[in-house]
DNA sequence: CCCACCATCACCCGTTGGGATGATTTCTCG
DNA sequence: CGAGAAATCATCCCAACGGGTGATGGTGGG
């Protein structure tokens, strides 16, 4: 890599929430190379942003009205297989996180980053580098390493049915659903329904 | 009401996403009548600028490091019983609500607010009035009319606690414990321990 | 090719859970 | 004071749950 020249970064950010929006940019713009050039406050504002502006950066919320981030993630590399975009969270959801990097993303930052941390990603991934919050990843790996099935069975047990009904759901037999919830138990270190499920639900595997 | 001669309102804004806080500063700041007189990262900082600065009004997000806002209210207004706070939240917890209004907030907020919504709340509790956001305040009544004894009891399932250890813990007999978890089903809709304990976590009622 | 993992099902057995119903006491509020 | 809500406890009863153990196919990676 040469020693490039001072480029100037160009940066759309997208945020539905008003105070936040405020805030990126104006962190952004206190940065020397870096410029604010659109401002999008839901999905497909921000698909006709990427579209008109190309700007070497996209910073996407993932929760918007209309177009939620991913999507709007999605239609932008679909028309710019190049984009660069950077996916904030507001809330340690992890769940976005692989949906994210599956889409393209080459970054994922919590809201709650200092101007250093976000100048420092919005650089690295402008220089052609993919950054992750660490903290997040650790996060999101841990899915309990629970498979498909009992993902399945786990969910209806969040729902309030019964074995019965969910062999009835799965159309497998009972038994077989005594089995894997005594792995969903075992996978997540609890002894009751109740606990697992919200268990779970607090990991963000459901 | 007199028409108040255009006075300056001076605030503090509270809030730990640096972000944010940037955010909320450069949208106070556009508004001629509004000036912004400190800004802290965490509940202690806000206390202390808040006894320094004596701002007019005090912006408190609810999750901070150190010192939350619900306590940092607490500590703002034993100092000063006229100090006039608002609580912003982030998320649609309305678990702070209450405890806010208890603490002595004259405001609650999402920070998912606009620049007029922001700016008409500080001046309407500025000049005395109490300003809650309506959204908050329907989801706030939605604690399912849960008495302490059951949210106790309930707190326990969510723990994984059968009946029995219930009863121990709460220094009851079982059969107390059985019903008041009928009346938590009955209440939160649920036919199972499992579809409770979340049903209550989604409603932030544990 | 074999091992590991997954999904499937079965049987047994003791414990727990949840529904129905009724009663007592205490406390608050009008 | 009297109504009502909350908390307490009881008894009956059957369905559901959770633990233990073992077994059979299918699939995929090494």
């Amino acid at each position: 890599m040469p020693g490039a020249a001072p480029h100037v970064i160009r940066v759309l950010v997208a945020d539905d929430h008003p105070v936040v929006r405020e805030g990126l940019c104006t962190m952004l713009e206190l940065e020397d190379d870096i410029v604010v050039v659109g401002r999008a406050a839901d999905g497909e504002e921000a698909v006709t942003l990427a579209r008109s502006e190309r700007p070497d950066i996209t910073l996407l919320d993932v929760q918007m009205p209309i177009l939620d981030g991913i999507e709007a993630l999605r239609r932008i590399r679909a028309e710019d297989p190049d984009a660069k975009v950077i996916v904030l969270t507001t809330y340690r959801n992890e769940d976005y996180i692989f949906p994210s990097l599956r889409a393209g993303a080459r970054g994922y930052l919590l809201k709650d980053s200092s101007r250093e941390e976000l100048a420092t990603a919005i650089r690295a991934v402008a220089a052609g580098e993919s950054l992750l919050d660490p903290e997040m990843v650790l996060a999101a790996t841990d899915d309990a390493g629970l498979t498909a099935r009992e993902l399945e069975v786990l969910t209806l047990m969040a729902d309030g049915h019964n074995n019965a009904q969910i062999a009835a759901s799965l159309f497998v037999s009972e038994n077989t659903v005594k089995t894997h919830v005594r792995r969903i138990f075992d996978k997540l270190g609890s002894h009751d329904r109740a606990a697992a499920v919200l268990q779970a639900w607090k990991r963000h595997v459901i």
